[in-house]
DNA sequence: ATGGTGGCTTTGCCA
């Protein structure tokens, strides 16, 4: 099975590079965020078009909303309304085999790294902390189950262009990577990702849409993951980021990530 | 230290 996650920065106006993705890639299962358009104005048709007959979403008008597109069916279809804010940020789904599958997009969190001059910040901090203890709570690690999604952190020093320079903004400080570790650590996640790419080895799955040359510049950093529970470690078969995919005309400022599982 | 681009439907908000 191979499953795709990817930030595609509204749905509607990118519903083709959804298209191309579909084509060229063949991911039995893709995973969106941000697709900013409320359910009734959702492309259902198009994507159904695509080979993708089993679709869940949760959006809003204009910001944030998730989507999973399926080619196998999606059962136990549900959204959880982290912080309490009704700004879908997470859907989840039952997979075949009772694999559970979770899309979230995390609070980006806002320009400046302080939770008491920047509410956004607080926000993302807060939503951390729900995710630290919702899965303990209610799931466990003996469960098979895959997050993706924009996670909004980058982790690793290889996750980012420049570490140091880094350190002081939002994605990259130290108090979002101790707690996106302590999600991770909760119910034991692995990194799907990194489980076949060397932390030594850089990695971006998101490139800002400010730099002047995106490719040259390389200013990127890891935004997006694909992690799995011990039980589905096994399963691990290949991972790809689709870098080009940033390039051409009206990219998304994130690209595909890919991970191939044999279930 | 600053400002740079993009999407939505704003003339600002969010990323």
């Amino acid at each position: 099975m191979r499953l795709a996650t990817w930030n595609i920065n509204s749905v509607r106006l990118r519903i083709n590079r959804v298209a191309q993705l579909a084509k060229t890639s063949e991911p039995d299962i893709i995973c969106l965020q941000e697709t900013k358009v409320q359910d009734d104005l959702f492309p259902l048709e198009a994507v159904k078009e695509m080979g993708y007959q089993h679709v869940a979403f949760k959006g809003m008008k204009s910001y944030n909303g998730v989507a999973i597109l399926s080619r196998v069916p999606l059962e136990n279809v549900h959204t959880e309304d982290w912080c309490g804010r009704g700004d879908c940020r997470h859907i989840s789904a039952t997979l075949p085999g009772g694999v559970e599958l979770h899309n979230f997009y995390v609070p980006a969190g806002g320009d400046i790294p302080d939770r008491e001059k920047n509410e956004k910040f607080g926000h993302k901090l807060d939503f951390l902390d729900e995710m630290i203890n919702w899965f303990p709570a209610n799931r466990s690690a003996e469960k098979k189950m895959i997050m993706v999604g924009d996670l909004n952190i980058a982790p690793l020093e290889t996750d980012v262009w420049s570490h140091k320079q880094l350190l002081k903004v939002v994605s990259h400080t130290p108090v979002e990577v101790e707690k996106l570790g302590n999600v991770q650590e909760s119910v034991d996640w692995i990194d799907a990702v990194r489980h076949f790419v060397p932390e030594s080895e850089r990695l971006f799955s998101w490139w800002s849409y400010r730099a002047r040359d995106w490719d040259t510049s390389d200013r990127g950093r890891r935004l997006d993951h694909i992690w799995v529970t011990p039980p589905l470690k096994n399963a691990l078969a290949g991972a790809s980021v689709l870098r080009d995919s940033r390039g051409g005309e009206k990219p998304s400022d994130h690209v595909p990530v890919i991970v191939d599982l044999d279930l």
